[in-house]
RNA sequence: GUGACCGUAGCUCAGCUGGUAGAGCACCGGGUUGUGGUCCCGGACGUCGCGGGUUCGAGCCCCGUCGGUCACCCCA
C-alpha cells in the first residue's frame, strides 16, 4: 500500500472477530467447556508464550522455524509464542510432582500461534481445545478422553453420519509389524512409512519397505493393514481375520471395543489402522476424528503418551488426551449449517421505545433500569426520531422478542406489549412487564 | 521455503477480440405526522489493490509489488 494514510491490516493468518464471528467462536467454546466440566474436566491455562527450549526440547531444532519466537530488547533469553499446548501441561505437571491428586482431568482453550503459510483448515493464530487426564492406564482411560470430545461435537449439532473418530493402536500396530517380519528396531521407522504411505507413489513405499527387512509379499500384506478400516461394531473375529493376524495381536484393540460400545460412542468410531500420529510419543491408542467423507483436514487428534511428563522431567505417569482445533470445526459445522452466526448473537427480551411524550421520556430510563438490574435482556434505541415505526425497526433489527411501548397510557399505569415475531400486542400494567418478561424467555 | 489461481461499490459478483463501470444484497429517503420484519418508488455509492510499461485509448495486455485463496513442505 503506497498510501501515505498506512491502514494496516491483520497479520496473515489472524482473524479479527466481530460481533457475529465472536459469537460463533464462543458458541463452539461453550460446547467444549460444558463437555469438559459435565465429564469432570478442570479448567486451566498457562503462558501465551513460553522459553524457546521447552519447545525443542520435545521437537528438536526443527521446530523454531515454526514458532513466533522473539527475545526482549536488549534481553538474553528466547521465547515463543505457544504453538501447542502439551510442553506447558508436561511443564505444570511435572513442576508439582507428586504433590498433585490423581487423576489429573485437565482442560485448556488457549490461543496458539504457528508460523506456517495459512491455509483452509489452517491458521497462524487459532484456538485449540486440549483435555488430558493423567495418571489412568488402560481403555477406561482412552474412552473417557474419546468421550469428552465426542459429547462436544454433539453438543455441537454433529451426528456419527458428519465425524468419525479414527482409531488405531501403537502396541498392536507394533505386534502386526512384527508379524510381517518387521524388526524391533525396524517397528519406530514403519510406523513414519504408515503415516506417509499415501503421499508416496506406490513403489517408493515397496522401496521403503524392503528396506526395513519385509518381503514382498509381507509389504503387500503391510499395505493392507495399513488401509483396513472397519466400524468398531465389527467383530473382534472380523478384526482379526481383516489383518490376517492373532487375537493377542490386537488386545488393545479388543478392549477398546468392549469400553467405547459400553459407553455407546461405537458408532461414531472407526478403526483406522493407518492413523499413527506424527508424534514419536505416542506410545498407545492413537485417534483421529475427522469429517466423515475425510473433506477436511482432522478436526481433532490425540492419544495415550505415557512418557511425556518424564521427558519434561518429572515422574513417570501414563497420560492421554487430545487437541481440537477451532479452524477445521467451524468449517465442518459451517458446511452442515451449524453455525449460523447471526442467529448465535444475544436477542434482547425487550425493546423499549417511546412515542416521545414527557411521561414516556421520563419513565423510559427507570423501566430500561429495573428490567435489566432483574436480569432481562433490554435494550433501547439511540434514534432522535420517535416514530414509533422507525422505532420498531430498529427493535426488528436485533431480534428483539417483544417491544414495549411507553406513551400517556403510562397514567394509568400501562405499558404496550408487542410480541414481534407474531405482531400482537396487548396493553398490560407496567408492574407486570417484568414478570411476563421473564416468564417468555 | 515452492507452485497455481484470484484482487472491480460496505458485501457477493458481472464487465465481450482493449473504447474512460454495472447488478443483487445492504444502506438512506419516500409510499405510512403511532406499528417493524414482506412489497413498491427514489437516492447515494468506486483512485477497478498499488506502482510502472505498451497503446490514440487499459478494469481488460505486459512487468513488478502488496494482499487473499488453495496445494506442496510441515502438521505438535
Amino acid at each position: 500500500m503506497a498510501n501515505a494514510s498506512q491502514k494496516i491490516q491483520n497479520p496473515k493468518g489472524t482473524r479479527d472477530f466481530y460481533p457475529v464471528e465472536m459469537a460463533a467462536r464462543r458458541h463452539v467454546e461453550s460446547a467444549w467447556r460444558s463437555a469438559s466440566i459435565d465429564c469432570g474436566f478442570d479448567e486451566i491455562d498457562g503462558p501465551t508464550f513460553e522459553h524457546l527450549e521447552l519447545y525443542t526440547i520435545k521437537s528438536g531444532e526443527g521446530i523454531v522455524n515454526e514458532l513466533f519466537s522473539f527475545t526482549r530488547a536488549g534481553g538474553e533469553s528466547t521465547y515463543a509464542l505457544r504453538p501447542e499446548f502439551t510442553p506447558t501441561l508436561a511443564r505444570m505437571v511435572a513442576a508439582k510432582g507428586a504433590q498433585l491428586p490423581m487423576p489429573i482431568k485437565w482442560f485448556c482453550m488457549p490461543s496458539m500461534f504457528r508460523a506456517e503459510r495459512p491455509q483452509r483448515g489452517r491458521l497462524r493464530e487459532f484456538q485449540q481445545w486440549n483435555v488430558d487426564l493423567i495418571g489412568v492406564d488402560g481403555a477406561a482411560a482412552d474412552v473417557e478422553v474419546i468421550s469428552v470430545a465426542v459429547l462436544a461435537l454433539e453438543r455441537l449439532g454433529l451426528k456419527p453420519t458428519d465425524v468419525q473418530v479414527r482409531i488405531s493402536h501403537r502396541v498392536a500396530m507394533g505386534s502386526l509389524l512384527r508379524r510381517l517380519g518387521v524388526s524391533d528396531e525396524g517397528v519406530g521407522p514403519a510406523f513414519e512409512l504408515l503415516d506417509r504411505r499415501d503421499k508416496l507413489p506406490a513403489e517408493e513405499f515397496a522401496k521403503r519397505a524392503a528396506g526395513l527387512g519385509l518381503s514382498p509379499e509381507a509389504t503387500d500384506r503391510f499395505d493392507r493393514v495399513a488401509r483396513t478400516k472397519l466400524p468398531v461394531s465389527s467383530s473382534v473375529a472380523d478384526l482379526t481375520a481383516a489383518v490376517e493376524a492373532q487375537d493377542s495381536d490386537i488386545e488393545a484393540l479388543a478392549s477398546l471395543r468392549e469400553r467405547l460400545t459400553s459407553v455407546g460412542l461405537a458408532e461414531w468410531c472407526s478403526w483406522d489402522l493407518g492413523i499413527v500420529r506424527g508424534l514419536a510419543y505416542y506410545t498407545g491408542t492413537v485417534f483421529e476424528i475427522h469429517e466423515a467423507t475425510g473433506a477436511e483436514r482432522a478436526v481433532a487428534g490425540g492419544g495415550r503418551y505415557d512418557s511425556l511428563v518424564e521427558l519434561f522431567g518429572g515422574p513417570k505417569m501414563p497420560a492421554c488426551g487430545f487437541g481440537m482445533g477451532d479452524v477445521v470445526l467451524s468449517l465442518v459445522l459451517a458446511d452442515r449449517g451449524l453455525l449460523k452466526a447471526e442467529e448465535l448473537l444475544p436477542r434482547p427480551d425487550a425493546f423499549l421505545l417511546s412515542n416521545g411524550s414527557e411521561i414516556a421520556e421520563r419513565t423510559l430510563p427507570e423501566v430500561l433500569g429495573s428490567l435489566r438490574r432483574a436480569g432481562v435482556h433490554a435494550r433501547q434505541s439511540y434514534k432522535q426520531t420517535r416514530n414509533i415505526g422507525k422505532l420498531l425497526s430498529d427493535a426488528a433489527k436485533v431480534r428483539a422478542r417483544f417491544a414495549v411501548i411507553l406513551d400517556d397510557k403510562l397514567n394509568d399505569g400501562l405499558v404496550t406489549l408487542k410480541d414481534l415475531a407474531g405482531g400482537t400486542q396487548s396493553d398490560i400494567r407496567l408492574d407486570d412487564l417484568c414478570g411476563l418478561l421473564r416468564q417468555a424467555r
